[in-house]
DNA sequence: GCCAATATTTAGACTAGTCTAAATAAATTT
DNA sequence: AAATTTATTTAGACTAGTCTAAATATTGGC
């Protein structure tokens, strides 16, 4: 599984090899994990991400966090600040990155080619992410026609670690009344919040219009293609919209 | 990944689980890899294993297998005579036949719809075998139109761990001279040998004829489409065949 | 600015899986 | 049949990752 056991006396040189042609060598599915996870964390909040936060999100305890932090930021992955936080170094970034496009082109295979519904395919992608072959992520993106959102509506970062270029998205917050979006994506891709959107009838792709915002509990009143719904601040928060061209 | 920590307390129950409706929850990548090897190396030879040979086929000491052979007897999964070897029972066997199947169909899957080489698949599938999902392997035999046989020839075993009936095989010692036989599988799927396939121009569907056998160091010489070649003893050792029907 | 509550880290223990080296059993030679 | 070689197992140690419980740092209320 982990080739580098035997090579722990060079490590410095494999880490070389891992910046110059992009083989993974001394990384583990948790370590994968935790850059994962501070990756996705910094991108939705502060910079720098807590160790408690972490934890939560990694159903794990402080405690293994933080050991593992130590061991991240001594191999050069992330830069930690006892008792501060925790954010991402270029390389820390960049294996996250990779994983992240591993993570996004699965779900896309199985949604699009083996027929999962977008709500099933988490768990599985989960794992496929796992798998250590450049050649079957190249192969993979071909096959798939180098997709650049996967069922979500996350951008998928190409080979080089890069997201595409902006669609011009924005959250429920900022929506204008009597004004139609185009749900684009989420934040939360939980199978509880996407099965309660299947509730909603509400998917990627849907529309939706701005009639009336609730100032007592920041609920939301939209209209949608089938009728009038109102959706908690809990779930207008992880809905990435964009605005639909007037026609 | 393995959700069995949690419930150390009622692992008889769990076993019972894994009985009935086939979820795999005690099970680690690792025990997993000795299953199968353990399945396969008793399908070539003899019906029960030596530590050895399991040492030598999991490219690691005797002594670690020993130690593993312990745990999986006590887990139920394989018979351990102490100095003799070791035999699947029905459990394990059931278990190694989800494995191999799993197997297969993602070497199909790779060579069949991401192009790859049928020499480049094996590390790959050794991989994607332990992602653990029901469904997803499920919605993957019916991507691929529920195949029977993988790119090497191998049969694929079904959901119940059947495998097809049988298409009538021999080894390259039960060849008889003048008679033509395709390629129908190969029991060395390493790299290495396909390469050497490769070179030779031979690969499944070849048809070859006999012309004359060495006593001397046991090669034979065969008639290709193309040409006429030598094949020693380990090649044609490595070949299963299907005597073709004449026309 | 002190105290309590909360967040974080350390210390020490545990598990799965592996290894080396030593002990023991089986097979083979003589 | 005894001696030697080979195969196998045991004993004890190691690693990665995790955990609990205790120690330490930070924060916010007053």
């Amino acid at each position: 599984m982990d080739t580098s056991v035997s090579f722990n006396l060079a490590k410095h040189r494999l880490d070389y090899y891992t910046c110059s042609i992009g083989i993974r060598l001394a990384m583990s599915e948790s370590t994968d994990n935790y850059l994962k996870a501070i990756f996705t964390l910094s991108e939705q909040h502060a910079n720098h991400v807590s160790t408690t936060a972490l934890a939560e999100k990694l159903q794990t305890k402080a405690s293994s966090v933080s050991d593992m932090l130590k061991k991240l930021d001594s191999r050069g992955y992330v830069k930690h600040t006892r008792y501060y936080g925790v954010a991402l170094t270029a390389k820390g970034k960049k294996q996250a990155l990779q994983i992240v496009r591993k993570h996004r082109l699965w779900e896309l295979f199985l949604v699009e080619k083996l027929g999962f519904g977008w709500n099933e395919v988490h768990e599985i992608a989960e794992q496929l992410e796992h798998v250590e072959s450049e050649a079957l992520v190249k192969k993979l993106d071909e096959f798939l026609g180098h997709p650049k959102y996967d069922p979500h509506g996350d951008p998928i970062p190409d080979a080089a670690g890069v997201l595409p270029s902006g669609r011009k998205t924005l959250s429920a917050q900022d929506m204008k009344e009597n004004e139609t979006y185009a749900i684009a994506a989420v934040t939360d891709d939980s199978e509880k919040f996407l099965n309660h959107l299947k509730t909603l009838k509400l998917q990627l792709g849907t529309s939706i219009t701005l009639l009336e915002r609730y100032p007592f509990d920041h609920s939301i009143r939209v209209e949608t293609n089938d009728n009038v719904i109102n959706l908690s601040q809990t779930v207008a928060g992880n809905l990435i919209l964009q605005k639909t061209k007037r026609r």
